[in-house]
Formats: structure tokens, C-alpha cells, sequence
DNA sequence: AAGACGGACAACCGCCCGCGA
DNA sequence: GTCGCGGGCGGTTGTCCGTCT
């Protein structure tokens, strides 16, 4: 059973708006607001227009304090950023820049930015690579390298940014975070202080937790997704040291049992698939169940933290895309396959460390 | 001069989710 | 518990316009 339409197809009117549809739908909204209901907003002010094409036209367009095109070399960085962490979640990132859409930012980044990375990112590749006669060889490669150059960039693309940045790098940069009221900055101090804690001999993550929320129920959920942070820092770690290729991961599977194994500095273990899956689940879950929490409202600018969905989508792309269908037969997950692809497109990689300085 | 092409942006489509009945 | 509805979102398509051949 196919879901209703929400408005009738035939009657409403498609493609770009006038400019008196325009004024319409601005006076009335200005004067009325939406009343809550934008499938009915078009008959009341005569519209033939579906009502999510109002919505969409009123937040993208002639909402107040929009700003169309030239983006800064800091909002630029911003949507990087961003991009890397939480991947296409234009809302979001959206709601990092101020007057800026979701849909502007997304056009902007599959028009322009991705572009200007990769592109520099070739540029450079082809002249540190590359002589002259290979140069030519490789532009005459053709169709064949098509496809896996395409998948291959993503994976560039992504892996280089993501080794630029962890995924809290975020909280790292002051110059992208929002203003952020006492709690959060009480948060963000909690998670830096687990990374360090991660670096350092003393695994221990309770008093930073603690003093989050003295609420207890709370903090056992901090504690539950901080320990999950800290898990995907770990792994994070992993994919970068195995990057650097000075990785010294054994390829035995040996799983941290409790929150302060998988802290311990020492273990060096991999992450089972099981693992990996049953954490990337645990990350939906403990995110979007601690931001629905109390402390929620008292975090309404701290949805970037729902990027630990991101972890999950980079795994799985990971997965479907780059680890060759050789290693899929093998349940563990271990970092000499990925020390086998890095390894061999290393340079690649550095290329981007050069070409992302923008 | 005119058609082809590609980039930029606006708008649409379809899916998912939350909420209320 | 389920169903239907509206809102929100990301991906895709359509359209316009400038540049190239």
C-alpha cells in the first residue's frame, strides 16, 4: 500500500516561483506564521503550491537573514569539518552557520568544495607522482579506471580528511565550536580530558563523568557513551596508525572487555566485526538516548554529537567498498588489511595533507 | 551565430520519524 | 499497538546561464 500523497499532484503548480507566489507566502507567514501546518498554508492564501513546497521555499529562500553564495574560507572549513565528522548531515551543519540552508550548504559542497579538494588533491598526486610520460600514460587510462578511481577518491577523500581531523577534532578547534553554555563546555572538557586519559597511564574517566551530571542515572549514561567515545576514538587511533604505517597492532583478535581495557593504553588490540558492529549499534542508540535525556535541553547546540552515527556509515562504506572481497571472508576485522591499502596509497594521502590547506 | 556542454542553484521526490488519534 | 498524518531530511532532478567549440 502506497503512502497518500500530500497534496493533489495535478493541481498544484511546479518549478520556480514568482514573485508574487513569493510575496504571498512572505506577508502571509510574517503576519500569521505557518500555524503549524503547511499542507493546509497553501489553500488558505490561494497558493496552488504542495505545502512542503511552501516550507521548503520559506526556510531556503525568503525566510529573514538568509545569505545566498559567497561562503568564507572559515565557513568552508566549518563545512569540512563537519563534513568529516558527521558526514552528509547538512541539517546539522547547517545549524552551525548562521543565515546559511542545509540546502545551500549541500549544493555548495557537491558543486564546489568536494571539487576544489579532489582537484587539488589530483593536481597534486599527478605532480609528485608522476613524470611526464606517465602523466600521459595515466590520462589515457580511459573508462577502465573509471569506476574504482571514483570509489577510490571517496575513500581518499575521506580517509584524508579524517586523518586531519579525529573524530573530535571539533571539540578540539575552538574556532569552529558554537558558544556553548557552562554544561556544555563541562561536556567537552569530560571528552578531552578522555582522550588524554587515553594517552596517559591513568585510564580513569569517573571524576570527568561525574561532574557532567550529578544526577545518577545520568551519569551511568555518560559513562555508557563515554565509554563508547572513547571506544571510537580507539578505533579512530587505529585507522590512523595504521595510515601512518608505524602501527605496531598485532593482528590477534583480542577483545577489551570492560570500559578500562578498552582504555588502557597498552592493549593494543583490533576490533572484531561483531565488535565493531555491536559498537557503531551501541554509539545510535547511547547518542540519541543521551541527547534525549534531561540534559538534552540543556544541550541544544551539542547535536554534532550525534555524528557517533557517522562511525557506522564510514564503517560501513568501509566495508562494502574498500576492504576487498578477499578479507570479507574473515570475521575479524584487523588492521593488516587496512595497513595492506594504506600502505600502498600512502602517498596519495600525503598529497592531501597537502592539497587541504585552504 | 548557434548549438553543445558544464556549473550553479532551485526545487522536487521519496523515505523516515515523531506524534496524536 | 497500529495507523495516518505532517514535518524534516538527504538525494536527485530540473532549469538557467555562461563558456566553449
Amino acid at each position: 500500500m502506497g503512502r497518500a500523497p500530500c497534496c493533489d499532484k495535478a493541481n498544484v503548480k511546479k518549478g520556480p516561483w514568482a514573485p508574487e507566489e513569493d510575496a504571498k507566502l512572505k506577508a502571509y507567514i510574517e503576519t500569521h506564521g505557518t500555524g503549524g501546518n503547511w499542507i493546509a498554508l497553501p489553500q488558505k492564501i490561494g497558493l496552488k503550491r504542495c505545502g512542503k513546497s511552501c516550507r521548503l521555499r520559506w526556510l531556503n529562500y525568503l525566510r529573514p537573514n538568509i545569505k545566498h553564495g559567497g561562503f568564507t574560507e572559515e565557513e568552508d572549513n566549518i563545512i569540512c569539518s563537519l563534513y568529516i565528522s558527521i558526514g552528509s548531515r547538512w541539517s546539522i551543519i547547517a545549524a552551525q552557520l548562521p543565515g546559511r540552508t542545509d540546502n545551500d550548504i549541500k549544493n555548495y559542497w557537491n558543486t564546489r568544495l568536494k571539487k576544489k579538494l579532489l582537484g587539488r588533491r589530483k593536481q597534486s598526486q599527478m605532480n609528485n607522482r608522476f613524470s611526464g610520460d606517465q602523466k600521459d600514460q595515466l590520462a589515457n587510462c580511459g573508462e577502465e579506471n573509471t569506476l574504482s578511481n571514483s570509489a577510490l577518491e571517496r575513500l581518499q577523500l575521506h580517509m584524508q580528511l579524517q586523518s586531519l581531523q579525529n573524530p573530535f577534532s571539533f571539540y578540539n578547534n575552538p574556532a569552529l565550536w558554537p558558544k556553548l553554555n557552562p554544561l556544555q563546555e563541562k561536556m567537552l572538557q569530560a571528552l578531552q580530558n578522555l582522550n588524554q586519559s587515553q594517552n596517559s597511564s591513568n585510564p580513569s574517566i569517573l571524576p570527568q563523568v561525574n561532574n557532567i551530571s550529578p544526577n545518577a542515572a545520568d551519569v551511568q549514561q555518560n559513562v555508557e557513551f563515554l565509554n563508547q567515545a572513547a571506544m571510537s576514538a580507539r578505533i579512530q587511533q587505529e585507522l590512523q596508525s595504521s595510515m601512518s604505517g608505524n602501527n605496531q597492532l598485532n593482528s590477534s583478535s583480542v577483545e577489551p572487555k570492560t570500559s578500562s581495557e578498552m582504555l588502557e593504553p597498552n592493549n593494543t588490540s583490533t576490533f572484531t566485526q561483531a565488535e565493531i558492529d555491536n559498537f557503531l549499534n551501541m554509539n545510535s542508540k547511547t547518542a540519541s538516548s543521551f541527547l534525549s535525556s534531561e540534559n538534552h535541553h540543556q544541550l541544544p547546540e551539542f547535536d554534532s554529537l550525534k555524528e557517533m552515527d557517522s562511525a557506522r556509515d564510514a564503517m560501513m562504506w568501509w566495508s562494502n567498498n574498500d576492504i576487498d572481497t578477499n578479507s570479507a571472508s574473515s570475521s575479524s576485522w584487523d588492521s593488516t588489511t587496512l595497513m595492506h591499502h594504506h600502505q600502498s596509497d600512502q602517498g596519495i594521502y600525503q598529497d592531501y595533507a597537502i592539497g587541504y590547506n585552504m
